[in-house]
DNA sequence: TCAATAGTGTCTATTAGACAGTATACC
DNA sequence: GGTATACTGTCTAATAGACACTATTGA
């Protein structure tokens, strides 16, 4: 089909229809993308035999200007003309947290007409998922304050109300964000309308402290994700570092989780997924443990 | 934390940081929704005794402008400043197919750089799923060059190339549609790259006739997302009218996963999601079916 | 009667959950 | 020796796959 040399009603071939075209008559969004960075931290031993137990952390900064000045948002910026959202959300990547070269995924789109009160503004947000050894120690901690924040996630409602041919169902989620004395929260109303033929969920915030813009809805959207897809994925390996015990790797599944899982099946599930090596942990106050590395061919074995 | 009373560097309070707040100065995108609106049609019956095969069908529209002239698109439109994107779909849906409040899923958004020759379009992307017998019949026959394709989604070749610390994994996709005698067919590579801790997937059109854009690459994200979905959730009964038999219901599953499924298996699997009713299909030539209808409430009982 | 679909019963294989029990370092 | 974690074995429950077998209609 040689749509080349075809022309239109006007009688433009589409080389003369592109010379043509006018793109600045229309009024235009703003596009951004907003970065979901995820890592995981040890926090303090209690004693020398206890192991430390995991936080799951998101990087916020700090805004320095208006709107929501001095709140904590999502890393982000605008995609420029000139660079594919990917790379947009990469380029942010870099410049937050000073990685490159790791997991990152598009979740969602979020285009409400007054989700920024300067301008119409649509947000691609990206989450990703890195290993804090990896993590440039300089990143969180410079001018730009950025912090890494320990993230609670909890569900603390959930209403079923039965109607016509179907229910709804609301739940309110309570999500925290602590570092140091700083600590956000928020609460966002999730609500899943069943009936007939339909289905509608909407996220509603219903009450934030110290977090800018709807960043609560999208934080909330992303752990949902995350829960869910650790569950049927290998994208917990991205958290961890090249080597790493079955024990580790099960707390990183329980944080997230926000669950304990029993041992032993957990490690009949994740065995395929990982290849042992002779080495141990030390001077761990009690028995050590085999060090295990993740194995890039698992599914096909 | 009142950010409303507190002043940037400039010293200005938020309010007026808004007053003069001046959108304009940057170049901006244009973003567009792209709609992915599936139905399943009985196709020509064989013989009286026969059940009437199923196939899922895709409504495209042909363009009558530059550039792609005379190509098959994704039915979609331009995101006004005065609409959310969810808003802006549901206009498209209702304009395209005449359906309101029906199944409706964003999937992703679409922002390569030169991925429309006029400008730089950003599109988000949207699977609708409709019951054909709920479908305006004008619809997908107006003037505007409207129609229903068959869909046939085939993967066609899988190469696995083993890489230091991970491999490559190439999957060649055929998907074919037809409406009568018009047949398009568009090939996309799916390239899943694995080494170390990175995981990076691409989509790559590597021919296509008849199909405008990048459009083939959207329908393989969609028609992947389908298949995935109709495993683990309810959405298939938003293809299915009101009473149903589980044959029916068993071939809608059949023609989206490609693949024959064992009757009493999906019989089991899908009982909870299903009230029987008292009725039966007539003149089948065979013995009658009872028919069904969605029980919304299946997941909590 | 027979072609074609409707629907059920049951055996097997696989996987997840539960939990007891053994192993082993360091202080 | 005691404490805390590491790791394994095994019973049970739930679920998916395979397939045979029975049921029922219209022409």
């Amino acid at each position: 089909m040689m749509t080349e040399t075809m022309r239109d009603r006007n009688g433009l071939t589409e080389q003369e229809f592109l010379q043509r075209y006018d793109a600045s008559i229309y009024e235009r969004p703003s596009v951004t993308v907003d970065m979901l960075i995820f890592t995981v931290f040890d926090k303090e031993q209690v004693n020398y035999r206890k192991l430390p137990e995991k936080s799951l952390q998101l990087l916020l900064i700090k805004r320095g200007e208006h709107p929501y000045l001095g709140q904590w948002a999502l890393p982000g910026g605008f995609v420029s003309m000139r660079e594919s959202i990917e790379e947009a959300a990469q380029r942010e990547l870099k410049s937050e947290a000073n990685i490159e070269n790791l997991y990152m995924e598009q979740l969602f789109t979020w285009g409400d007409v007054a989700r920024d009160p300067r301008t119409r503004v649509i947000s691609s947000s990206y989450m990703a998922l890195v290993d804090r050894t990896a993590l440039d120690v300089k990143a969180g901690d410079d001018a730009e304050d950025a912090r890494w924040f320990e993230v609670n996630y909890q569900v603390f409602q959930e209403k079923k109300t039965i109607l016509e041919g179907g229910y709804e169902f609301e739940r309110l989620i309570k999500i925290t964000l602590k570092h140091e004395a700083e600590l956000l929260t928020a609460t966002v109303k999730i609500t899943t309308t069943i009936t007939g033929r339909t289905r509608r969920i909407s996220r509603e915030i219903v009450g934030s402290h110290g977090l800018a813009f709807d960043h609560a809805k999208i934080m909330d959207y992303a752990i949902e994700r995350l829960r869910n897809k650790i569950e049927y994925t290998d994208i917990a390996f991205h958290l961890m570092p090249p080597l790493f015990t079955l024990s580790e790797l099960q707390q990183v599944y329980e944080v997230i989780l926000g669950k304990e899982l029993l041992a032993a099946a957990f490690r009949r599930k994740l065995a395929p997924m990982v290849t042992e090596t002779n080495e141990f942990t030390k001077d761990a106050g009690h028995r050590p443990s085999k060090l295990y590395r993740f194995n890039p061919n698992w599914e096909n074995t």
